[in-house]
DNA sequence: CACTTGACCTGTCCGC
DNA sequence: TGCGGACAGGTCAAGT
C-alpha cells in the first residue's frame, strides 16, 4: 500500500509522537508479522527508549537505545497507528479515519509506552513485517543493500535516473520505475502519475527513451512525490497516517483511478490496462506509445 | 542472464 | 442473499 509519500507522512507523525517514549509492553499474535523471539523482545525492546524514526525507501526504522531498531515494512495494507488516549477513532468519519476501535481484527502487534499510550501495527493482508535488528547491521540486510537512491534526495539528478534505468534496457519503463533497486519509494500510484507528467507511455521500452524523456521524468517524479507528501499521501483503501488520518493526494491525481474520466491536459478519456501484472492508468493521447 | 509470473493473505466488489 | 472470480497500493522466489 504505502509508497514514499505515505511512509514519509507516517515517519513525520511518529517522530513527533513516539520519540523519547519508553516501551513497556509488546504483544504480537502472528509470527510472520513479528518473527523475533520473546527473548529478543525482552533484551532489546522492553524498557528501551525510542531515539529516532527514519525511512529508507518504503521501510521505516524505529531506533531504540538498546542499539537495536524496529524495522517496519507495511507492504500493501499495513498501518502504524498511535493512540495517545485522546484521539477518538471513528471508522467512517469522513475527515479523520478508516480506523475504528483498536485493537481490531487486523492488529498484529501492539507496543505499549510508559505513559499508557500505544502503537498499533495493523495489517489486513499480513504481507507486512516488523522486526528487531541491530541498528549497526542494517546495511547488511539484503533488502537495504539493494535499495536505489531516494528520488527526493538533494543529489539525485536526471543523469542518475537515466543511468540507473538504462541497466534494464529490455523492460517497459513502468516496472523499472517501480523496481526498488533502481530508485526507492515509487510504487503503482506514483509510477502512473509520474509517467503522465512526463508524457511517457508506461509500456515504452527503456531502450527507446531519450535524454529529454529522462529530464521530464525526473522532474515529474520529484514534483508528484512532493505534491503528494504535502497532502499527506494517497488513501486508496487502507492507508492512514500515524494518527489514523487519510491522505488527500488522490483528489489531485491526474490518472490513477481516473479511468473513463477526461485527461486534465487534453480531455481524452483516460484508459486503464494491465501492465506487468499491475493496474495501469494513462492518457492514450498525451502518452503515445513509441 | 534478464525479464515475467505466481505466491504470499484478506477483504471487497461485481456479475450471475 | 449467495457464490465464484477478479482485483487491490509490494516484494521475492521460481519459472521461462
Amino acid at each position: 500500500m504505502p509508497e514514499l509519500p505515505e511512509v514519509e507522512t507516517i515517519r513525520i507523525g511518529l517522530e513527533r509522537l513516539i520519540v523519547g517514549k519508553r516501551v513497556v509492553s509488546a504483544e504480537h499474535d502472528y509470527l510472520k508479522s513479528f518473527p523475533n523471539s520473546e527473548d529478543d523482545v525482552k533484551r532489546f525492546l522492553l524498557g528501551q527508549t525510542i531515539t529516532d524514526v527514519t525511512r529508507r525507501g518504503k521501510a521505516l526504522i524505529i531506533s531504540l537505545k538498546s542499539g537495536y531498531s524496529l524495522l517496519v515494512h507495511l507492504k500493501m495494507t499495513g498501518q502504524l497507528v498511535y493512540d495517545g488516549g485522546r484521539v477518538h477513532f471513528g471508522a467512517g468519519h469522513p475527515t479523520s479515519s478508516l480506523v475504528g476501535e483498536l485493537p481490531d481484527k487486523s492488529t498484529r502487534v501492539i507496543l505499549g509506552f510508559e505513559d499508557g499510550s500505544k502503537l498499533y501495527f495493523n495489517d489486513q493482508r499480513k504481507f507486512g513485517w516488523m522486526r528487531l535488528w541491530p541498528t549497526k547491521l542494517i546495511d547488511e540486510l539484503e533488502f537495504f543493500k539493494r535499495l536505489g537512491p531516494d528520488p527526493l534526495s538533494d543529489g539525485f539528478s536526471w543523469q542518475d535516473l537515466a543511468r540507473r534505468m538504462q541497466r534494464r534496457s529490455g523492460s517497459a519503463v513502468k516496472p523499472v520505475l517501480m523496481d526498488q533497486s533502481v530508485i526507492s519509494g515509487v510504487g503503482n500510484i506514483y509510477a502512473d502519475e509520474s509517467l503522465w507528467g512526463a508524457k511517457i507511455h508506461p509500456a515504452t521500452l527503456i531502450a527507446k527513451l531519450k535524454d529529454q524523456d529522462y529530464r521530464r521524468l525526473h522532474a515529474s517524479i520529484r514534483e508528484i512525490l512532493s505534491l503528494s507528501l504535502s497532502h499527506g499521501g494517497s488513501t486508496d483503501r487502507n492507508y492512514v497516517d500515524a494518527e489514523g488520518k487519510r491522505g488527500n493526494y488522490l483528489k489531485f491525481a491526474r490518472v490513477f483511478r481516473r479511468d473513463n474520466e477526461a485527461c486534465p491536459r487534453c480531455r481524452t478519456e483516460i484508459k486503464k490496462v494491465k501492465l506487468a501484472g499491475r493496474g495501469t492508468h494513462f492518457c492514450p493521447n498525451c502518452q503515445k506509445a513509441k
